[in-house]
DNA sequence: CGGCTTCCATGAAGGCTGCTCATGGAACGG
DNA sequence: CCGTTCCATGAGCAGCCTTCATGGAAGCCG
């Protein structure tokens, strides 16, 4: 048989995270020799290199990472199997166990933390994890294909509800909201559209640009910066305004004042990501159904 | 452990079809007495009973159901992570073809040349093609823009991690590493702050603008050259002193020594520019983690 | 350039685990 | 009551996983 024991899989996502058999071993309690003997029995049981040894320890190949991931999520559908029977046999609907999430930050920020808060009101031997990846290159669904999470917030694409990442496969994506983008300019600017146009690096521009195309006018500058709330910083500063979606407008501080953009403004949509497998885990179908209970956001009173 | 094992998940689902203990060794080609075994073992690691045993068979209790049903799941995703596995090895192996690569100059002399080793190395059937495009105008971004390249490395904003080129929009950027500049003065001279300084047009100054401006003394003159190979000569025949980046100075022939700038010296920041499109080639995907993989080159001991 | 250190690989030996075989107990039907 | 058909149980054996003890290769450093 060439199934990957539970062992071998814990052992791969080691050293897929240490970089050394030699760490992989002391982290997991056990011999380097043992660590050695079985990653060679799954490059044999698989056919493939996984890891390129050298001196400096042990980096994964293309299929290496591959393997790894997978070995994450299966290692984490295994715990929930175990959790889940032991509930399903006590009787309880009770859930236990981690729930890892990622999302980027004004979702983490404004959108989740309402949720989880009803969440382990109603479940509270859950155990909810949520970590902040920016939603550039492979973002969040990259973090669920990866093994490193199990749902993700994302922004997907407006038409057809998937995420727009490059070639994801076999991940199951679910629209929550669709929410409008709005000016934010410093409050009591004579002539906002005078000042630099603020952009943030997630803020990939796709979902505006088509927006901007329909506009007679352009911004007299364009200033790049790392994050969203340096976007608001320096809104609030007066030294720019910009463009934002209403999620991140929600922790606008004082002196931005928020204006819409007509009928029909530049939009995103926000849904989550996660595996078809662990979207019939108890947990994640619970954590769905919390999220799609939220209102989508929409623009606070202008101050 | 408390992990059940790929044969015992498999048992699982056998019985949980077959409804017998019996009908499923013979499915599985074992022994009665083994699947009874595996099952009991299976309880007392979930520590729930999971199938009514009687005359007629063995009944899944609800914690049966569940517990085959992840099991299901779980066969399914062991049998992705070979199949996935093998492919992503088979992909990697079959890499073949021309991959065009612009650099500036020191980095094609110095960063490139391993790099390339161990690229072809590991995948025979690729063809790196390297060119020398100096970092001015648009640069080796340009190059990759306009498709004369798959992949560029180039000079980049240290702060966002993005291409500083006046907008080249659609274009990927990756941080490699941030290297010191440093002074490359002529062995044994006794006042090197008293030489010109001679700069190279590519040096656009950006980087070590801040630095001078930290500085309590300037160079007396300032004498600009077309290549930095150029400048190490000028220095090495004591013609001049120069700020130079570490990558460069690896280069630097005999009589020509280098100091560093102290505890914050100026820095620059170099990684690579491509498309997304292209980012999604293997090839180039490839090409990237070779790239990362070395290490951010240091001053070398100052002769 | 040679020792030192730090990686991983390898082979032999021991213990654990899972299998089979043989047998027993329980329930049902004739 | 007997036969049949389930599953349970215990002993023995084979295979696997781990450890121990080495060895080889590749930087690092004086």
């Amino acid at each position: 048989m060439t199934d990957l024991a539970p062992h071998e899989l814990r052992i791969l996502v080691a050293v897929d995270r240490d970089r050394s058999f030699t760490a992989a071993a002391t982290a997991l309690g056990m011999s380097q020799s043992a660590v050695s003997h079985a990653v060679r029995g799954c490059e044999r049981k698989l056919g493939a290199v996984l890891f390129e040894r050298g001196r400096h320890g042990a980096r994964p190949t293309p299929a290496g990472a591959q393997a790894a991931a997978h070995a994450r999520q299966i290692l984490h559908l295994l715990a929930t199997l175990a959790t889940e029977t032991r509930a399903a046999a006590q009787q309880t609907a009770e859930l236990t166990g981690p729930l890892r999430i990622v999302a980027f930050r004004s979702a983490a920020a404004h959108l989740l933390p309402g949720v989880l808060a009803r969440l382990t009101a109603r479940h509270p031997g859950l155990e909810p994890e949520l970590r902040i990846v920016r939603e550039i290159g492979r973002g969040t669904a990259g973090e669920v294909a990866d093994g490193h999470a199990e749902l993700g917030i994302a922004t997907l694409d407006a038409a057809t509800g998937q995420s727009p990442s490059p070639s994801l496969p076999g991940l199951l994506a679910g629209r929550l909201f669709t929410e409008p983008y709005a000016l934010a300019h410093p409050v009591g600017h004579p002539l906002p559209r005078t000042l630099p146009l603020v952009d943030w690096d997630e803020n990939c521009g796709s979902y505006t640009r088509d927006w901007w195309r329909s506009q007679d006018w352009i911004p007299a500058a364009t200033v790049n910066v790392e994050d969203d709330t340096v976007t608001l910083s320096l809104v609030a500063q007066g030294l720019g305004m910009s463009i934002m979606p209403a999620l991140t407008l929600l922790g606008a501080p004082p002196g931005v004042a928020v204006t819409g953009l007509g009928p029909q403004p530049p939009t995103r949509t926000v849904g989550y990501v996660t595996t078809p497998a662990l979207a019939r885990t108890a947990a994640v179908r619970e954590l769905i159904r919390e999220l799609r209970s939220v209102p989508a956001p929409t623009l606070a009173p202008s101050v």
